[in-house]
DNA sequence: GCGGTAGCGGCCACTTTCTGACCTCAATAG
DNA sequence: CTATTGAGGTCAGAAAGTGGCCGCTACCGC
């Protein structure tokens, strides 16, 4: 701990920390002179981070913003809530930083002591598993994604079972070669070593992975990237419902609920069109009943059937009558 | 950039990035020789960073997890992903982890740089708010809570508008103490300048908030944690409903769409008891309706109500008649 | 089992950096 | 104005970092 690095680096966890510190107690806690801190500050900054200093009574020194992100000296309990928090995010990324965000997950994860990975299992339990748990929706298993975005990284062979799409269960070895989030669904692109070619795998379609321990040698995609790859694939093999659909709001009050998800054009200042892609139809109903507004179906049949049915099952509730059941039942799950 | 310990730093970055490196990589990558980065690994290791290594043909480093957490080195993007990925996680973390959420929230939105500050600005705009932009539910500002948990953090007195329960605007200035999530809402507990006494703030209630850039010395709470401060605040002035309805459908299949939720006891064979405690009526609809089983409201009334609204506008959907808008608008938000 | 590869670590000589002490100066708040 | 606190120069001794060399060991493929 008498280093010279070491130092450094436990002033950057201690400026990351706090924002103000005077520079006295700074020495005393790095067990330094005042003279070399001023040459650690002076350091930290030849690095990048810029440190601010405020002169006079009461002054000292605090970490700003600067051009490049510092390393991040996270505690445990910090650490358990980014990977809690990339893990849920990751679920429902946009396409842009879905990658970022398994790439952030495989990093933390990876230097995790084992402890902490078993707090994240076990927290992440608790937690709201994809879009609502919405009706048809098989969740993603969170750990899945960490340990196939670890298997992209690090080139690790990986074994795993897939169901195809014809339901038929397959053993398969595949060298991963990146995570894609395409359609609210995450796919993992790797070579076949069984098929001898490229494949995409959806992750809710694999189960049962575990890497072989052998280490492999990046082959080349024949495609622009990975995401087009699974584009390419899943073009031919369309699947989901596209609904469009006309919704008594302006657009602009429509795109700040459900922009996310859809495409919304306006048609008049009361009115607008919403076009989104969905797997599950009562996605869509969902998204369309929370904007409360009326609106009409354009399309496809089914979503109307959908809604149809649903507003039967809603208007057909009723308060309940006597106590069906002694309000003493024994088996009871809280959360 | 000839540096020791930044070359130590850029070396535990690179071994962040990829697992495996073989060492004359590693080398060039730092410019130094293969000696000096043997030294620089066992530099590593005594800080605590367990590398492995693998000898012979395809040797190299690794890093493994360790006792300890090593100081994150992320990208521009990964910060990102960060950010998002926590910001979310923080509008309905568990009780446990919301504080730690906020603070890494706060440690990585300080040291960001202002560009990628933006970005997350602009990519967070896009995202679900809080339980899926329900109705009523007033989705809380992220950048308020980052704000909040920075001042926090840094001990800066705080001016900000806020509306009591009773409607009544007034303006504030407070020392921030500790932000607290408690049954899926945020508060703020800090010590009231002008009222001269410790106070609990309901985030959703509270706007405009900036720093004053003067610091304090933080007082003592009188209370056992912030936590128990606000649960003592709020137990007085109860708010939301208790939804208690009856399930036609096995209290195990309930149990598994909605149990994170809810209490559900299993009234007989075929229906069960759910009990949940919801802000937003509209949450505890869409809750029940994504059940697929028909249903009956015990309480409160105005669940039912809100059901039957639900019913009547699903009910009179229709298809959409001859266009209303040329689908040539030209506005058009896509994502 | 044998040879090649690649990490391990001791040793040495040389260079560079680090450190604390002491000093003066500069900004800031009261 | 004055006390406080950071900025930074200089100096000498101490400590480290560095590269090159060495023999050693673990591992893999043949």
């Amino acid at each position: 701990m008498a280093n010279t690095s070491s130092r450094t680096l436990r002033l950057l966890s201690l400026l990351q920390a706090r924002r103000y510190w005077p520079g006295a107690e700074l020495a005393q806690r790095l067990q330094v002179s005042a003279r070399t801190l001023r040459r650690d500050i002076d350091r930290l900054r030849e690095l990048g981070y810029p440190v601010e200093a405020q002169r006079g009574v009461d002054g000292g020194y605090q970490l700003a913003a600067g051009a490049a992100l510092p390393p991040l000296v996270v505690d445990d309990e910090e650490a358990v809530a980014l990977a809690i928090g990339l893990r849920a995010a990751a679920q429902d990324a946009g396409e842009g930083i879905a990658e970022a965000t398994v790439r952030a997950l495989a990093k933390v994860v990876q230097v995790m002591p084992g402890r902490l990975r078993r707090r994240v299992e076990a927290l992440s339990a608790m937690t709201v598993p994809a879009g609502w748990g919405g009706a048809g929706g098989g969740g993603l298993d969170p750990a899945l994604l960490t340990q196939l975005a670890v298997a992209c990284r690090d080139s690790e062979r990986l074994r795993f079972s897939y169901t195809a799409a014809d339901g038929r269960h397959t053993e398969r070895q595949v060298e991963p070669h990146r995570l894609v989030a395409l359609r609210r669904r995450w796919y993992l692109v790797g070579y076949d070593l069984t098929r001898h070619d490229w494949r995409s795998f959806r992750l809710d379609r694999l189960s049962s992975a575990r890497g072989t321990g052998t280490r492999f040698r990046p082959r080349e995609l024949p495609a622009a990237d990975a995401a087009a790859f699974v584009r390419a694939g899943i073009d031919q093999a369309r699947v989901g419902h596209e609904v469009e659909a006309i919704v008594d709001a302006p657009g602009a009050t429509v795109r700040q609920r459900i922009g996310r998800w859809s495409t919304v054009e306006d048609a008049d200042d009361q009115r607008c069109r919403v076009r989104m892609s969905v797997d599950d139809l009562d996605w869509a109903v969902m998204a369309l009943v929370t904007l409360d507004a009326d609106f009409q179906v354009v399309s496809p049949a089914e979503l109307l059937d959908r809604i149809h049915d649903w507003g039967h099952r809603l208007g057909r509730v009723r308060p309940a009558g006597p106590a069906p059941g002694a309000s003493n039942g024994p088996v009871s799950t809280k959360f």
